[in-house]
DNA sequence: GGTCGGGACTGTAACGTTACAGAACTTGCC
DNA sequence: GGCAAGTTCTGTAACGTTACAGTCCCGACC
């Protein structure tokens, strides 16, 4: 046993008020702090009732270890970042993502970061400063888009994510999504049955993933159902109240106005219905709607909306799910997932 | 000059492709890595060349400290926890809250972490755990109480925070809060103005510290314009859509109903209107509402709503700017601050 | 009886940073 | 010329953790 340093400097360990680390344990347990260390994350070489020793102590004085430590020397740092644009939305669902990844990591070590950007910012940027900067093991990105420079950013540099939206960029990766083509499907069905013939669609922006799906499933819907397309691509679910209300009102003013409506967003459709009824129609006479809404505010605005809906709360508890999965190396097939869309909900008496 | 440790372990400093740290620094300007970290610092007792030609240095080979070994060895972890309730809201305003925070804290070393916590649980439970283990430098808490324990913890230990919401415990702590008396007492007075003679109030939570204010606020106003209170406790802005809803309908369904109301809140607003509704009255003719809001969406709801706007982003940015100031050690008083509610809004043509 | 192997533990160093105590050199002053 | 007082830099240690290389002891085997 050598034992080469002032035998002086050995603190207490116990004297500061201070929370315990691992040489607290130690010396209450007369071990070594490796020893400690290497007990309490039931290493194979630690004898047994060492072990349970060592993990009654540590429970007994509330021992938690130090995040900074763990971090400094091993690189985990046991974060989560949720990388947000931090735009005005209409009505805004993050809180319910924000709900639902919190939940699903309240069971494990990972802490929740939110890293914003907002529209003017490249949203490369944010990626880019907690993968270089290693503020994160993983990174949860929404607002995904077909080709993905986020996407790819992170894959070349096998960093670990999982992203809200799929892409088309021909490279397997973690993912959560609404399956918005066949809510547009079932949309499309649900107001050919209501006796629709001419239908339009409020399209998530056309740099998103999901607008493709949505089209597609609302595209092939027509077709299938025999139905007529009215043009309205001047507008999507992310423009303004006031944007969509008057470009609705437009709309609804041509001599060809669509008597359906597919809306693709919660928020956007109370915008729709006001430019709807600024024009003077009647919802449920003159027009039927079929929209998603991740509220459940929809029904008493109109109760002649008919709606779809989507839980972000559980989306957020996927993309947790998934990216803690992909942290831990995980094969990427089980960290892919798609929620079908309910049914078609009415509150009409 | 000593150096009593081996040469050959001198790493070139250069070698891995990781990020730029002190020592690659020191190596590249020559100096020590002591020298280096105060000359970032802009310590005094560094020579002005030396200083930029340190930083210069820094700046091109993107040097970023390293957080966890400046939190290791500060304790300093340049973060604000902002501890959240993740029940269901009607209305979730949180985005907006997180949105403002972010916006704050962009300019600063601050990084945003969420810490959730259920109704089921104490709320005392995750602002003791990050005081505990130190996993931020500040705390941001709402849903504040007149006699508010995590207040009184955190004042005990001397830990930064900030509150949405006022206290009622005789000491002066950092806050930011909408003045819901104010909001209350103009509410009751447009009220009056559209000839309203009995009004019921739908609340916050009694539990909560700005039931007291909004209450009281209305209590007043009412005197003052010698208008009658029409019950209306059974319920709270924090329950269901059902909820409300159901107790709307039975209070209107009650001979002397109230022909004004003052909503706390916009999502509760929603299904205050469908409770009315319900009871076959109509907005604007049997009764007038003034809605506190903080979307956008009631004018679209029912053009008869009269509505005030809580801006909560402007709310999130006060609390980042409070909190860091509480850190900073800036007097209470300077970290205090009341936003004063706009005009009552009308969308009536 | 020596040596080998393995089980159970210990000691050292390092992650990146900063506080603190020097050290070298210059300048000013008697 | 010597010494005190700056000025500007350097070296060491420490924050709490874990990887790695030992070390010690005991039983088994030849």
């Amino acid at each position: 046993m050598n034992k080469p340093h002032d035998p002086a400097s050995e603190t207490p360990a116990l004297s500061g008020a201070g929370r315990p680390t691992l040489k607290t344990i130690a010396f209450m347990t007369g071990l070594a702090v490796t020893t400690v260390s290497r007990a309490l994350k039931d290493a194979p070489e630690i004898g047994e009732d060492t072990r349970r020793r060592v993990q009654l102590v540590a429970r007994q004085v509330g021992y938690r270890p130090n995040r900074a430590g763990v971090r400094l020397r091993t690189g985990k740092t046991n974060v989560i970042s949720l990388v947000l644009n931090t735009e005005e939305q209409i009505g805004g669902f993050v809180s319910d993502m924000i709900y639902g990844i919190s939940e699903q990591l309240a069971q494990t070590p990972y802490h929740l970061i939110v890293t914003p950007y907002s529209r003017n910012n490249d949203p490369l940027e944010p990626v880019r400063y907690v993968v270089e900067t290693g503020s994160a093991d993983g990174i949860i990105i929404s607002r995904t888009e077909p080709d993905d420079k986020r996407v790819r950013y992170m894959i070349e540099r096998g960093f670990p994510f999982s992203a809200h939206g799929r892409t088309d960029m021909g490279v397997a990766h973690p993912f959560h999504d609404f399956d918005n083509g066949a809510f547009a499907r079932e949309a499309v069905a649900r107001l050919a049955a209501l006796g629709c013939h001419r239908l339009a669609l409020l399209a998530p922006p056309s740099a998103l993933s999901y607008h493709r799906h949505m089209r597609d499933g609302f595209s092939d819907a027509l077709a299938e159902h025999g139905l007529q397309e009215v043009a309205f691509d001047n507008v999507t679910v992310d423009h303004s109240i006031d944007q969509i209300r008057a470009r609705t009102l437009q709309l609804m003013q041509r001599p060809n106005r669509p008597d359906g409506i597919v809306s693709g967003a919660g928020g956007a459709t109370f915008a729709l219905v006001a430019g709807i009824e600024d024009a003077g129609l009647k919802l449920g006479e003159d027009i039927d709607i079929v929209s998603k809404q991740s509220s459940k505010l929809l029904h008493l605005f109109r109760p002649q909306l008919l709606v779809v809906n989507e839980n972000i709360r559980l989306a957020g508890r996927e993309l947790a799910r998934s990216v803690v999965g992909a942290i831990d190396g995980a094969p990427t097939e089980s960290l892919q997932s798609l929620t079908r869309p309910g049914p078609v909900v009415s509150f009409r008496d």
